[in-house]
DNA sequence: TCCTGATCTGGGAGCGCTCACACTACGCAG
DNA sequence: CTGCGTAGTGTGAGCGCTCCCAGATCAGGA
């Protein structure tokens, strides 16, 4: 029996007869073979490994419940296909350097890329080094050179304000994500589609991080501003459960006196008192998409639509 | 300039001249040359990469924060010694199988094993593998043959009692943690070493999982068996906010009412209405230290002293 | 002067695979 | 009977490193 013969019973089996076939996988269990990887990984040039970057400082991993689905969801997608995710952080700038000498190491097969701002250095770096990347989130600033899955902000933020006036709330407020970011960004958008010449720039506060930190404040100064605003879109549940403290703190009912809609149908939205109606984000299908598109890359296939899915309104009791 | 010179210079410069280690590191900025990963792994059989390995189904992964602090903190401890971390998931049979595949093929040079219940196969597979593997908690069943690091659960349960036995609580009741998990067995355990032989059946309910509806169903069922209790230590803080709505529900005030004591001092904790009184795991230290005891053990040292690291009473509103 | 040991360099061997190609055997059409 | 295509097998080469040994150079002591 040769190396040879093995070899390709291990990687399909074609044109191999059934009896050397039988004998070696019989082997394989008698033994208790496992091919050794970084063996085939230099024969191949593959990997068999996709990095999974965070671009994203400390306390909103920390919180935010969306990294972790999708974290989860690429795992399992990837897993699937017998391929392995390294989790890789890039919060500060000594990690980043880290980060791009792994990736220049070809230790990875293909990157996806989670959380990224405008200026983001690493996603220049990325589509500059050839190596297959698929962005969650528009990637501002190369939405022609990154590939790149998004649930529909806008559409949705759009079906949240509509929702709200449909209440008969007159004064629709909104507290934004962060305008460096594409939520951020797209999900304003979506408020200013509906609001549309209404629109007063006291309304809007952009807060300063995804956190429910940052939510609270955004509120106090948004209920400073607006003293009589009877609805505010938020623009994730975590920002949301901080706009309910900083509600609560200031006498206000939900939704009595004001109705509160968030974003993500995050598993905050329920944990919450009252639950928060929302926008569901497919996140689960995100990052089934992003490891397909990534794989499609890998491959050489040349699509460069970036996906877009759909997401829906789900109302509970706060609006 | 010969292979074995580069060679030296990249792996610590030993029986290197300074002129050939100044021309190699420059030739080495020049063209932006890495050394292959997988050429590395396959000649000095170490592959740089340690597997973080969760045995959970679905829910608890997405729901408990505790994970991804210690993920976090296992991948920077990780990062600083050059070291990249797989994740893999090992809540389904299927799964299971995939990452016993995976560790025998030595993809990794050692093994994280996250969240462990009691007669799990894969911690035994572990063991009897040879690979090296450090447990986050106390691997029940296998606490002389598996390296674990752990919070103090017990004494920390034990602060938590007496500290509503000195708030002058009477009817002092606990919604424990599954008691297939070291966490569960062992804060119950720091529970009755406080209400000794006070301690009556009815006033332990044992919930079925770690989330937050699993608080919320042992909540529910501890105030049917005991309508008169005024105060509870929850054995998590995420089912603790599960065990705030049931009282909510009943029309009981906290704390005025009924005292609530959590566990973990995650963000939950402070996310809720109102805070819980809680008791800090050092969950970031509990992932260095993993990351130490298993590059000791695959550096070959005998260490095999698990490491308990204490708790602190975190009092705020609940209590 | 010669020997010894320390420092440094070069190159062969080998890690465990896959790939490409040469080769055999065999069936079938011309 | 010859030629040709196809299924199946064996083998050399090579992926890009590290390890190890042979050899060179040089300083210092006998």
């Amino acid at each position: 029996m040769s190396r040879g013969t093995v070899s390709r019973v291990l990687n399909g089996g074609r044109y191999v007869s059934t009896a050397a076939l039988a004998a070696v996988q019989r082997a394989v269990v008698e033994t208790g073979y496992v091919a050794n990887s970084s063996a085939r990984s230099l024969a191949t040039s593959r990997s068999g490994a996709v990095a999974f970057v965070l671009t994203e400082p400390q306390e909103r991993l920390f919180e935010d419940p969306n990294f972790h689905v999708l974290l989860r969801s690429c795992t399992q997608a990837l897993a699937e296909r017998d391929l392995v995710l390294m989790l890789l952080l890039a919060g500060s700038a000594a990690e980043h350097q880290r980060v791009l000498r792994f990736l220049r190491g070809r230790h990875v097969d293909g990157m996806l890329l989670v959380s990224t701002h405008l200026g983001d250095p690493l996603v220049a770096e990325a589509s500059r080094s050839g190596l297959p990347v698929v962005a969650a989130g528009r990637p501002l600033g190369h939405e022609h050179d990154v590939r790149s899955v998004a649930a529909d902000d806008r559409g949705g933020a759009r079906a949240m304000v509509e929702h709200l006036v449909a209440r008969g709330r007159r004064r629709v407020t909104t507290v934004a994500g962060p305008q460096d970011t594409s939520g951020g960004v797209e999900r304003l958008a979506g408020y200013f589609d509906v609001v549309g010449r209404r629109a007063r720039a006291v309304d809007v506060v952009a807060a300063d991080g995804w956190t429910h930190a940052a939510g609270e404040r955004a509120m106090a100064r948004l209920l400073e501003q607006v003293p009589d605003l009877d609805a505010v879109f938020v623009a994730s549940d975590l920002m949301a459960s901080g706009a309910l403290a900083a509600l609560r703190r200031a006498g206000r009912e939900v939704p009595g006196d004001v109705a509160v809609g968030g974003f993500d149908d995050s598993r905050v939205a329920v944990q919450v008192d009252p639950p928060l109606t929302t926008v569901r984000q497919p996140l689960v299908e995100v990052g089934r998409r992003m490891v397909d598109l990534l794989l499609a890359q890998i491959a050489g296939e040349a699509e460069v639509e970036p996906a877009v899915l759909p997401t829906e309104l789900v109302v509970r009791a706060s609006t």
